[in-house]
DNA sequence: GATGAATGAGAATTCATTCAT
DNA sequence: CATGAATGAATTCTCATTCAT
């Protein structure tokens, strides 16, 4: 039972903890108060979690693991040469990525636009790198060869999908909502970049 | 002399501050940093500059105003109806938009990125919600009345749409090379948004 | 007993806040002399109250708000016509005034002459301005209409008797030979005043 | 003429310390205030003044000395009887204390109330022991032996007396008009006295 | 002598982290 | 283990005073 009420504890932490850090930077929250909204002395979280970073990199580092995951998997054989669906391969994770954003979406958004300060500041530029690539090697198989596209132009067409993820992370409503808005964000990326291929 | 050397201080704190704040947040820069990097006690910059938060806005202010000034302006009579070069009138805004990056980019990405705690923490999604304004106005008079599309997905056209002009900000390398990302990334842009209007 | 050792600190901090504005203004205090002279670190200080203005406040905010009442009480039904010791109604209130001294006298020193730059600056003026309407009325309705008394001579009489409470505040000895103090002031005082009636 | 010039200047500057004391402490006020309002840098203030201190004393000085002067005097062999008119040999004095705050009412506002963290900070108490000096000295040779009065209720007498100077100077109108104040106000204070003796 | 920028010593305040109980 | 007070470093900001020009 002390095993018990530990956990709900160290559970209690965890929970205000992404609260706090949702609704602030890593360098704005404070201890004290995710202390005070846990109804636990400041001193008990360090008997659970080694310092404030180590409580951050918790809450971050599985959402971190398994998105760098996502975007780093293999393309897979995809036979069929539809114009889009196949294009970065998105479709075959895209229930991966509702499944994230329902269950910890708030996790991500903290991961992405809060970590300044911590090790995983450019996280969100890590993952833009690999969808970047991605898309590049995609694209590059595509288009003429005498067609010179700058490096960056993949960078930024990369980060605006990338952003619509983090769009619908940061807004998120329900899992059906999630789900129309990248359809229809992810058909309007694709058609756009297949604008590009004569 | 001394006026001479009085304004290269204080250009010479303001390029630092820019330095800190773009590497920084505006909560994680230090007065301490900023008068190290510029070679003066800290003091000295409070002979120039009213406080930390007067040091930002002169730095991120008259950027916000022209790009506040560039959303604002009406879309004027596009007589011809080629497709996408009409929608959100970007094209007739869009040398302005490259002279602010070529001069200003780093204030931009301050404004944008790192105003968290100042009152200008809201900028970025102003500017969003203004372009959505506009790219809500031009499809909704352009779809089907039954297609009902999510306004967040309004929201994320908009923020899409914006995050490329931030995107090249952040990348800045010179002036050819951002007209032609923009130049592509419009098209990319308003191909994909055309798709959505069948 | 680390609970005793709180509230041990707590009015440690209390008593030399007292000392520190006693000897010196709001704006002369120091919060590293009070620390010093509670024998902790400045920081501490903080742990007890949120800030020096909130510690003069609870120093000094008592004595206000119990002296505020004291001046604006009625004078009461006094069936007696004796010259002084119906004006003003003093009498009734001396030993409220006595045991304030008695017990809180620095306090109210603090809160009559070292509260510039508080929201307290203005309390000796508006405890002159209470005594004064007090006067002003019982005078009034004793001299002659055609005695023509300048406003601010009332203002003086005020300050004048509410000096000499502020007086026996100032050199405190005893509650015996305060009460002999004010007995004599108030009959020099009302002697005086009945000076000016013919 | 640089000596007239100079004379300017330094009189411009002792002015606008007069201003800046009096409506501010010591502590307070600055000297970069006073610089702005005297239109002269900051530096120049050293040329004619040796620091802030100094600078402060010579506003004060002379008052300090005529005043204390004034209270230090001989009473002078009254022959008259008058009750009130001889006491404390105030009357004699009257006309010098009239001009003294037609000339310099603010200065010696400055020297009672603003002079905190100088060495004029005991200045008021000072003067309140001349006076109790002079009033007890008059009293004790009036009042029966057996007549015990406390030695801190002279100080109140003294106090209340010098404060009725003290508030002509803070609301200092006009010459007349702080005639007429002072006179009923030693009206009333001396019948006061007078009543204590039997 | 005049100038006003430069200096440096505080002041209040905030927190992550430690540690005695 | 739990507690929350104690610590100390860091931050913004203010000025009297000095000093190079």
């Amino acid at each position: 039972m002390a095993q018990v009420l530990k956990e709900e504890i160290k559970n209690k932490i965890y929970q205000m903890a992404i609260e706090e850090f949702y609704n602030n930077d890593y360098k704005t929250a404070t201890l004290r108060n995710i202390a005070k909204n846990s109804g636990i002395p400041v001193g008990l979280i360090y008997t659970y979690y080694k310092s404030k970073e180590a409580l951050f990199n918790i809450i971050v580092n599985p959402i971190y693991l398994s998105v760098q995951e996502l975007l780093l998997s293999e393309p897979g054989v995809s036979g069929s040469s539809q114009d889009y669906d196949t294009s970065f391969h998105f479709q075959k994770e895209l229930p991966a990525v509702l499944n994230m954003l329902k269950n910890n979406r708030r996790q991500f958004v903290i991961l992405i636009d809060k970590s300044k300060g911590t090790s995983y500041e450019n996280t969100k530029e890590e993952f833009i790198q690999f969808a970047k690539i991605h898309i590049q090697t995609q694209l590059q198989a595509k288009i003429h060869k005498s067609q010179k596209i700058d490096e960056l132009f993949y960078h930024i067409l990369a980060n605006n999908f990338m952003e619509g993820v983090f769009e619908v992370a940061r807004h998120y409503k329900n899992e059906e909502w999630a789900a129309n808005i990248m359809q229809l964000y992810t058909q309007q990326y694709f058609y756009g970049v297949n604008s590009l291929i004569k």
